[in-house]
DNA sequence: CTTTAGTTTTACCAGTTGGTAAAATATAAA
DNA sequence: TTTATATTTTACCAACTGGTAAAACTAAAG
């Protein structure tokens, strides 16, 4: 019982956890309150804070939990594969996680709207280290004539808004089309619109 | 002093418009405070609710003044135009004003993220018949063999995503690109990614 | 200058908020 | 079964929340 987590432990963290990220990706952190998180998975507010001791404390555990998994898909291009098949593979995972992630998109757009007061550093240190990391990649299939000359960065952000917009801007979206699945033809608009822009 | 605002009504309504819009493009609807807003105008809490009787009457006609002006952009977009530069011009007005009402952009993109509860029947009424009236006209284009053949909607999504990313996630652009102006680039990308995408 | 209407302040309220203390209960080890 | 530990509940609190009432003040018309 010292250096691991008990059976309740380990299912109430969770039963939070999960809580928390309906709660926190629908109204932000300041719009969110401990009782909705609480009453979301079924515990009181004191017990609750018996397991995370601060509203504060249950969002940056949430947020660092999801951090690695976000940024996966980046990680994963490999520079030594296809150039176009790892940057449309990359959408492709992207897109996947926009589709079946959708709460995990809006918590961290909420937190980025609202000046990513608690994921800045992540923002300014990890997160930058391995854009420009990647960047660099797409610079050398580039500079290798493989692909063709974009400008890397904007590369990424235009893959990042265009997925992720499916899942921040849900409402937004199935508002317009209000009887087809946006996913479906997103799937070939991107395959078309990244392909086209890469070819020489 | 019946039939319009006085100097002073003028002058008050406008500065708590603007330090509304201050504070819910950062906070969203749940997470700001009349007390916030009113600190940031320089007025007492109750005399902001002389003018304005409730958060929300606040919120609503912050959303539907800035409505029109959001969307007239795409009103623009004159189908007897030239196709190219037509959709060049919407998305080169979009950027603009990411880059010039990035609070303006914010407070829809939080509204939006958090259900749209107070706009639902906006973007389903307005929205959306301004959307399909836009995606008929490229629809046409496409026919008469003007472009190439994309997706009408997901083109429109495309333009939103691309340009507001650069306003509601400036904490994150602003993160890799250390120092650098995100929209010098950006512009001269997005022309790029345009021009490629609808060239037959 | 006085009256009237418009504006602002002061004092307040009930409900919500994040969080705590301590008692009560459940669990598991000895 | 006893004991120690882990978990949950009850009762609470000070600060904040959206909002109101009414008094005090200001500006403008007659």
């Amino acid at each position: 019982m010292v250096d691991h987590e008990s059976r309740i432990q380990k299912r109430n963290k969770d039963s939070i956890m999960n809580a928390a990220l309906e709660i926190f990706s629908m109204y932000g952190f300041r719009g969110a309150t401990v009782d909705l998180i609480a009453n979301a998975c079924g515990l009181s507010k004191p017990n609750l804070l018996y397991y995370y001791q601060t509203k504060e404390q249950i969002h940056i555990e949430l947020l660092s939990q999801l951090m690695d998994s976000w940024l996966a898909p980046l990680r994963e291009i490999d520079e030594n594969g296809d150039p176009f098949s790892e940057i449309m593979g990359y959408v492709s995972r992207k897109l996947h996680m926009s589709k079946t992630l959708p709460r995990e998109s809006r918590l961290f757009a909420n937190e980025i709207i609202q000046g990513a007061p608690r994921i800045n550093h992540v923002l300014q240190n990890d997160l930058k280290t391995l854009v420009d990391e990647k960047a660099l990649v797409i610079q050398k299939w580039i500079d290798e004539g493989l692909i063709a000359k974009v400008h890397p960065h904007h590369l990424i952000f235009s893959i990042w808004s265009l997925t992720q917009h499916y899942a921040d801007f849900d409402v937004q979206v199935q508002a317009v089309l209000v009887n087809e699945d946006p996913f479906e033809n997103a799937e070939s608009y991107l395959e078309t619109l990244f392909s086209k822009l890469l070819t020489i």
